[in-house]
DNA sequence: CTTGGCGATAAAATTAATTAATTCTTCATA
DNA sequence: TATGAAGAATTAATTAATTTTATCGCCAAG
């Protein structure tokens, strides 16, 4: 059916310019500059080969050709918004994702709002894994956040952040008695551990901090503990990256300085019902990824 | 009026594939490969979070989804198509364009199907002017295609091609008993004559021949002329290019050597009707210059 | 087994859309 | 008249979206 369509998006642009006529509020309500705008009108103009606005001294005003094709396009784009939300209202698509919880406390779920306005049909359940998915139950979870150096046999993963270590300690302990100044000074304070491979040992090391005693002070056996000791008051802990992201956002925690080390281990997705459905999956990965360059920059 | 229209092009490959039940089918359709709607697809599917085809062996199905998108669509766009159609073949604009007839001739005339096929509402009107645009009776024309140096006070001019010569001659002339193989055979030649500044004393000092008297032979008061006289094998004349784009084209004359001098002269687009309506101008004027990016290429 | 048709994909190239920064116009007001 | 404010137009550059090219994989028909 060889229609003869023009341009779509300048359709668009001349829908909101003629509805409000005036640019710059079409150009808000399309969330572009006016410029943008100005050179969709413009371009539409040329390829149709006729005025559509008469400039004038306040506004602009439809010309006769303008006149003719508003009510039309009008009409045409809120077809298409209404056929549109009804499957973005009707069909809600379940998409579970299983992860650890610490991921899901610690960096996931503050951000979940963004994914819910952005996709309201897609209704994400967290299923919360120990330590390593149990592939046995898996049939009931679409998608895998799985945490570890991504060797896994005969599974296909990718990887979409990297974990890194770094101290941290409570906003009250930097400003207690003993200072915190340089790295010397943490042998002056508690070092809380977790019962991870890459610790305190490595992070020293790789910060070129001799002489001090890593292995003393107390161990926890769940980086949660671990940090909300640390977030007490009780010491010094290691805190990992996308773990501890909410408690520094929310000042629970502090970066008493700036060397970061990467471990090595790291998330990846993976895909576990690999039937059909693809795009409720793709969505959210693709908005994960997404999230992660924004986290990241 | 926040509309949430989606991605108005992915819905236009969405609506021909689902019409057509395939993707090659609805690319043929859209002028575009069958990689270009694929992703066009994938992105709608992604951003809707549902999919809309289900792949099989033989073709493609609609999902439920997918169903009750198509008929919206197809109406909506059948709506655009139409209101635009109605402007297109209703609203038929008039375009008075002035320029030399040899111009119109050698250049822009065999062209102009192709704006009448892209632009069917405007229609062009070709006033042939003699030498010089006369500004008094400049009342009636929209646009001037100008030739000259650009250099004129108080005009507004964009210079849209550029002038060269060379020689041509019959294309029996090369195989008449005279040689034509290289540069110096001109000597054994007639030289053909118009009345312009720039000519064969200027084309032969640039392609560096000496010995030749380049005054001698036949001159004509008309371009036109000279050229006619190449093309019945009188003789050899400078052509002028784009002028004798057609000949060349028709294989009238041929260009012996690829020895080519711009004469510093070209031609320009001059705005006369400054009022409204510039939208039909424009078409005009961006065509014209698209053309002449093909020709030069 | 091959072959051919059709869709998916990755990477690269090409186009189109958008922005930032001005400029131009047209009043309204000092 | 200046002067300024508000909105549209413009230009050049940047950024984003789209398309292509080339290739792969699947399945069915020979």
């Amino acid at each position: 059916m060889g229609r003869n369509l023009p341009n779509l998006n300048s359709i668009r642009a001349f829908e909101a310019v003629a509805r409000h006529l005036s640019i710059t509020r079409a150009a808000k309500e399309l969330n572009v500059t006016q410029a943008a705008v100005s050179h969709q009108i413009k371009a539409l103009e040329t390829r149709m080969g006729v005025m559509l606005f008469r400039r004038h001294n306040k506004g602009l005003l439809l010309t006769k050709e303008g006149q003719a094709m508003v009510q039309p396009m009008t009409n045409a784009f809120d077809m298409i918004a209404d056929a549109t939300n009804l499957i973005l209202n009707n069909e809600v698509q379940i998409l579970k994702v299983s992860m650890l919880g610490s991921f899901a406390a610690g960096w996931l779920m503050p951000r979940l709002a963004g994914f819910y306005a952005e996709y309201p049909n897609i209704d994400i359940r967290i299923l919360v894994t120990s330590k390593e998915f149990d592939f046995l139950k898996a049939g009931d979870v679409d998608l895998d956040l799985r945490y570890g150096d991504g060797k896994w046999p005969h599974v296909d993963s990718q990887k979409f952040m990297s974990e890194e270590i770094f101290p941290v300690c409570s906003p009250a302990l930097l400003k207690g008695d003993i200072p915190l100044n340089s790295l010397d000074d943490l042998s002056q304070h508690v070092l809380l551990h977790d019962h991870k491979d890459i610790g305190w040992k490595e992070w020293l090391d790789d910060a070129g901090v001799k002489g001090i005693d890593y292995s003393r002070g107390p161990g926890f056996f769940q980086s949660h503990l671990t940090l909300q000791a640390a977030a007490l008051g009780h010491g010094i802990a290691l805190g990992r990256m996308p773990l501890v992201s909410e408690s520094l956002q929310r000042g629970e925690l502090v970066k008493p300085f700036d060397i970061s080390l990467p471990t090595g281990m790291g998330y990846y997705m993976v895909n576990i019902d690999t039937t059909s459905d693809k795009s409720k999956i793709r969505a959210f990965t693709n908005w994960l990824k997404e999230e992660v360059r924004i986290f990241e920059e």
